[in-house]
DNA sequence: AAGTAAACCAACCGCAGCGTT
DNA sequence: CAACGCTGCGGTTGGTTTACT
């Protein structure tokens, strides 16, 4: 038997999002959480007549709900109006971070994007797949592309790589289950990867960090009210762009933090296989303090007694490295093709 | 100024994995 | 244990913007 479609195909509708469905789909999941996406676009039109009444008065256009796929909302929720979503330019600390973090995991993006929890792993992929590789592969093409064949052509995909892959996520589990107790409730900007994520067997709670949320309804209200000529849905995606990075301000502190701190992209990916940096500069404060609950378990962890599995440690002491800079030269240090000799 | 190429990125598609029944 | 349903992931596409001629 075939499976079906996630959704039906007729009367689905496709393409960019415009800032209603935006309101929408962020109103219900400030009803309920994210999670089950199956009930999104049925449910919208209960959230718009009971939650957003007052508000979207006079919009009855809206009454109709999402006509939009489960996976739609889903990914539309993930990769843009998240709370928490940093956009645009990525520091170089990002980069070497994807670069190294794409050595070891291969092409793993969600993986990748859990060291990096202000970005989506679409917002990397295409990082990677429209910067990256070009700046790797023209490297490696150049006159020295000797430097790094630790990284692009030497792609993991040995045993100790799936071994490594495996640690970290049962470390991880481990210590999110051990914390469990303290911290009964994900906090819901954390991405719902985790697969003991159900905000439906527990009552969702809404928290601060759902505030900014209701901002962004607020800003995209806004925005749409302004935008409401015939060109709206042309400028959608600015408008919701700025919503996200408002968003953020609401959120945290680095909003601007990338655009910043950039250097130039040249400059940036001199030292971007070098990877030796001789001071802290290559954390961020920013960074460090907007570290989600499941990076902190991670610097947790990685302070954990798990003298057993010593690259993950050096792993995690750079990705995540509070000034010292030994863990970042060890695991510089630590050629790709040997680490199996840490299992 | 107009046409074309390249770059960018949001969104879609299909598959895999996991939980439930 | 198998079937089913749902969610997450990675590859890919296509529309838009920007750069170049």
């Amino acid at each position: 038997m075939g499976r079906p479609p996630c959704c039906d195909k007729v009367g689905v509708k496709k393409g960019p999002w415009t800032p209603e469905e935006d309101i929408i789909l962020v109103s219900y999941i400030q009803e309920h959480g994210p999670g089950n996406w199956r009930s999104v676009p049925t449910n919208t039109e209960l959230v718009l007549l009971t939650g957003l009444y007052s508000l979207l008065t006079g919009f009855t256009h809206w009454f109709s709900g999402l006509l939009r796929c489960s996976k739609s909302c889903r990914l539309r929720w993930t990769n843009y109006l998240r709370p928490g979503i940093k956009r645009g330019n990525f520091t170089d600390h990002e980069e070497k971070m994807i670069v190294h973090l794409q050595a070891l995991l291969g092409n793993r993006w969600a993986a990748i994007a859990s060291y990096l929890p202000q970005r989506t792993d679409n917002d990397i992929k295409n990082y990677w797949n429209t910067h990256l590789k070009k700046k790797l592969s023209k490297l490696n093409s150049g006159p020295d592309g000797q430097k790094q064949d630790g990284f692009l052509s030497s792609q993991p995909k040995g045993q100790w790589e799936r071994r490594l892959q495996t640690d970290i996520h049962m470390a991880k589990q481990a210590l999110c289950e051990a914390l469990s107790l303290d911290k009964p409730t994900q906090l819901p900007d954390s991405k719902p990867s985790n697969s003991s994520y159900h905000p439906f067997t527990k009552p969702y709670q809404a928290s601060s960090t759902y505030a900014s949320s209701a901002d962004n309804i607020a800003r995209l209200l806004e925005n749409w009210k302004k935008n409401s000529s015939p060109k709206s849905a042309q400028t959608n995606s600015e408008t919701t762009q700025n919503s996200s990075n408002n968003n953020l301000g609401a959120t945290g502190s680095s909003s601007s933090e990338g655009a910043q701190s950039a250097t130039t992209p040249d400059q940036a990916f001199d030292s971007l296989l070098s990877f030796n940096s001789s001071t802290s500069e290559s954390v961020s404060v920013d960074e460090t303090a907007n570290l989600t609950p499941e990076t902190s378990l991670f610097q947790d962890e990685s302070k954990s007694n798990m003298e057993t599995q010593v690259p993950l440690q050096l792993i995690e002491k750079w990705l995540f490295d509070d000034g010292t800079t030994q863990g970042q030269d060890d695991l510089i240090n630590m050629p790709l093709e040997d680490n199996a000799v840490f299992f």
